[in-house]
RNA sequence: GCGGUCGUAGUCUAGUGGCAGGACAGGGGCUUCCCGAGCCUCUAACCCGGGUUCAAAUCCCGGCGGCCGCACCA
């Protein structure tokens, strides 16, 4: 296990995938840089993505700030879940939450903040459990933070997660869908989370990519119309007991496993996803987080893990993150971040009113009388004799004898409710990486060793190789030229003569080039060339002006090149 | 953050106080060649900072980074 890591990681380095930050200053745990490929490669996945999550969903993306002011992390909860009181063992340096390690040793509720802490560890002389004292307390907070502007500035913070930018923005979202329930809105972007120790290199990153889809709908109506297409396909789940089923979608559902159709239908799309990016099928479960692994905002969730060498390890999480998100910013922005849901028909509600006998509020309550008329008509409460109305502040009974109780009927059209949201949770950085192991083979052609990455066509960075087969004028200009015409014809192409034949087949075969073309003396006899099919390594010779269209409908498929030409060699 | 362990060309590695070597990769050339062929040639490294010493890749201290275990992971 740890030697096929290293291996990869060292070609995935040698060859330009991922590289180390700042290395040239030492370097520091928790970043990377994407080098020419792995940049490459993720820029394709991200784009496949929006083609399943934006494009076919009633959905759009949209782009916010990476950095938030305060408010949002203090509506969101990322403030108050997200720092942390740590206390560390003088003696023996181990270090736990405060709050866990109170409620463990002495059973008690404390609260988050630092005298709180520090007042439990004096009146209880509470004591590490290898016997040493434990120092003060510190906070550990896992969000960056930052000030906007000069001098004190505003407190500003590093996004933790793309998914605020689109709650917050969510008044505006509704009016641009025009009203209607469900909607998508993807975000793809940069996210930042210090990371105590970050390990595992590209695997637990301090800045790392997110693809999210925030999935609004009637709360009552957790369904999807495209279910139907992986209702019946099977998955493996593994539920929050740690039980393993291998179960179709529409099964989990239905027992209750899966708690709506919805977060189902994301399973089931994920799925597919993930398997058109070049995942594999045995080494992909969805996992289902234990009560006590949720987060602060979650009803349910379930991962995509993925088997690595670095064991099982979450790709993606699919989340039911109810109203929590919409409520909370609505609450801490005074906002209204409801939707108004018209029935199918307007429903008559028969309606007892208050009617207020003027005649005999006016000598009563002189000039009063009028505002005491409207309250009694705006009466919600029960119907009491007296009644008790609040007129600006002013508490005022009124009996019985100043109104009559009438029975009106009032049509109601709809009414207004706060949107859930499913969110599928994409962590594009560990997908990548993912799809380069899952990628990496190797075979022996002609009793050698030869490594592949067996990329899929829709993913490779480099899509072509076109190699004259000698360093000759003549076979290097031809060469050229076709490579500026399938540059130009959108398909990413490289030239490259150098080295012997088989060498640079090698060379494209380690980066997971799906196809090279080889000119040789054949081409410039009858202006026909081949072209070399990675994973089998078999050729076909092609015409020059056909090269183009095969191409492309060989890259949008997992087509063999022996259907558009003889075997040759 | 604690403990263990490691850090030498792009990659892998030899060197344990006295001129830093090799393999592969890469560049240029020869070869005119369909699966890492061969020959010539070039480029290229001691993680960083201090200390000990006539002399440090090597010994000592600190930092940074990698890996493993513990802890953490909204």
């Amino acid at each position: 296990m740890l030697e096929s890591m290293s291996k990869i990681i060292e070609m995935l380095i040698r060859r330009g995938f991922l590289w180390q930050s700042f290395e040239i200053y030492g370097g520091i745990a928790g970043f990377i840089d994407f080098a020419p490929l792995g940049n490459g490669i993720r820029r394709n996945i991200e784009e496949l993505w929006r083609d399943y999550f934006v494009v076919n969903e009633r959905a759009v993306e949209i782009d916010t700030p990476t950095i938030g002011i305060e408010d949002i992390f203090r509506a969101s909860g990322h403030l108050d879940s997200f720092t942390d009181v740590a206390i560390e063992c003088e003696n023996c340096g181990k270090i736990y939450r405060a709050d866990h390690y109170i409620k463990e040793k002495l059973g008690i509720e404390s609260d988050e903040t630092m005298e709180a802490v520090l007042e439990i560890l004096e009146t209880y002389d509470l004591k590490c459990e290898c016997g040493g004292s434990l120092k003060n307390p510190e906070h550990f907070n896992l969000m960056f933070s930052t000030t906007i502007g000069p001098g004190k500035g505003k407190r500003g913070y590093l996004r933790p997660e793309t998914a605020q930018g689109i709650f917050i923005d969510f008044k505006r979202l509704i009016d641009y869908f025009r009203g209607k329930l469900p909607f998508g809105v993807a975000q793809i972007g940069r996210v930042y989370r210090n990371e105590i120790s970050p390990r595992q290199g590209v695997i637990r990153l301090r800045e790392f990519n997110q693809a999210e889809l925030e999935y609004f709908v009637d709360p009552r109506n957790k369904t999807h119309p495209d279910f139907k297409i992986y209702s019946d396909t099977p998955v493996i789940l593994v539920d929050k007991l740690d039980y393993e089923h291998i179960i179709t979608l529409k099964e989990a559902v239905s027992q209750g496993i899966i708690a709506n159709e919805l977060l189902a239908y994301f399973i089931g799309k994920t799925r597919e996803f993930l398997l058109c990016i070049g995942i594999k099928e045995d080494k992909m479960r969805f996992r289902q987080h234990r009560e006590d692994e949720r987060a602060h905002y979650a009803i349910d969730c379930w991962d995509a893990e993925c088997l690595t060498a670095y064991g099982w390890i979450e790709l993606v999480g699919i989340a039911d993150r109810g109203d929590y998100d919409l409520k909370s910013h609505a609450e801490f922005s005074r906002e209204d971040m409801s939707v108004f849901i018209q029935f199918k028909e307007p429903v008559r509600m028969a309606r007892r009113k208050l009617k207020p006998l003027m005649n005999k509020l006016g000598p009563e309550f002189r000039r009063k009388a009028k505002l005491i008329a409207e309250e009694i008509e705006n009466y919600e409460g029960e119907i009491e004799d007296p009644i008790t109305l609040n007129i600006n502040g002013e508490i005022v009974t009124v009996s019985s004898d100043f109104f009559e109780i009438g029975e009106t009927e009032e049509e109601v059209f709809g009414e207004k409710i706060v949107p859930h949201v499913i969110e599928p949770s994409f962590g594009l950085d560990r997908i990548v990486y993912t799809v380069l192991e899952h990628s990496f083979d190797t075979d022996i052609i002609d009793g050698e060793e030869r490594k592949v990455l067996r990329l899929k066509r829709n993913v490779s960075p480099v899509q072509v190789a076109v190699l004259p087969l000698l360093t000759r004028e003549d076979f290097i200009e031809i060469s050229r030229e076709i490579t500026k015409r399938l540059q130009s014809a959108g398909i990413f192409t490289e030239f490259d003569d150098s080295g012997s034949i088989g060498r640079r087949y090698r060379r494209f075969d380690e980066i997971g080039t799906p196809f090279c073309i080889t000119i040789d003396h054949q081409t410039l006899e009858d202006n026909t060339v081949t072209l070399r099919d990675r994973d089998s390594t078999e050729q076909i010779r092609l015409k020059v002006e056909e090269l183009e269209g095969i191409i492309k409908e060989l890259l949008s498929s997992d087509g063999s090149i022996l259907e558009f030409g003889e075997k040759f060699r």
